[in-house]
DNA sequence: ATCAATTCAGACTAAAACAGTCCTCTTTAT
DNA sequence: ATAAAGAGGACTGTTTTAGTCTGAATTGAT
């Protein structure tokens, strides 16, 4: 399936939401909200975020995230990576020399690393404006205390 | 990490070694030995790949498993789909409609599909002649009888 | 200065996916 | 008839991943 860890498809959708209100902080709970996400699920999403130098956090009262650079000069690759994990298809495209086991039995290595370019460049000409259209009208400021998780938790 | 199954990866090597030398039968412990896979495990992945109808088998004493199609007519998506199932980033580009929970929430549907075509067309590119440069100089054809686990059993 | 609100850091648990093995049945050449 | 090979499926153990929780640090407001 080659499938993008879920965290890395929330990271996508939060920092879509961080893009759609560029000036002001949002909070966790805010962003929760916003996402139909469990809150600790946020909380943990953005911490990876920030280590990664994409999100600025604001700690206090008040606190909350905001995106450090504009939305259109962040391509989708670095927060994928940011939570996923350098993007690889196969070990041999990112660790050294001498770790495949079976690497003088694989004359694929190079070709490899040939099919892994191909999939970033594909995957680095998109950036998260390109992902965040016409945002949604309104995020709702905490208005009510509960957390809705029943949105995302379903299958 | 994005990363291919292990299986997937495996796939892609006895693919090579069949495509080496496509006149002839190969048989199961012919392909460990030849990869340095354990025996039951290239079993199942080539299990995998006759159902997908890249490789075709001859049941019975003296069978064994060669490709179907040339090599240069097999791309890798196909060999990789048939192993991990359809190469999809994420659900929403493969499911149909209303799966997703977040649907209403989420702009960034039809984009996942842009990007999702662009990665698949990355890869649609190489066949699995591109992967198979010269050959091994030869296979040995069952010459003694252990299997060379130690080869990919390593850490 | 104190208090409350908020992020930060990391440990922990539970669940799901995956890899790998084994057993039995069917098929085929000798 | 027998032996050799693949087919099919069940099963187990491991690894990865998702998600939760607790306590500490920081900051604004009073």
């Amino acid at each position: 399936m080659i499938k993008l860890s879920r965290l890395a498809d929330y990271s996508i959708v939060l920092m879509t939401q961080l893009a759609g209100r560029p000036s002001s902080l949002m909070q966790a709970p805010d962003l929760a909200l916003a996402t139909g996400l469990p809150v600790p699920t946020v909380a943990k999403t953005l911490k990876q975020l920030v280590q990664a130098g994409l999100v600025e956090s604001q700690r206090g009262a008040r606190g909350g995230y905001a995106l450090i650079r504009d939305a259109a000069n962040i391509p989708v690759t670095e927060i994928i990576a940011a939570v996923d994990g350098p993007i690889a298809l196969t070990d041999c495209t990112v660790e050294e020399e001498g770790v495949c086991e079976i690497e003088s039995l694989c004359p694929t290595r190079t070709n490899w690393r040939r099919i892994n370019e191909a999939v970033i460049d594909a995957l680095r000409d998109v950036t998260l404006a390109d992902m965040t259209p016409q945002m949604a009208p309104f995020v709702p400021h905490r208005p009510y205390e509960p957390v809705v998780n029943n949105l995302a938790g379903g299958e």
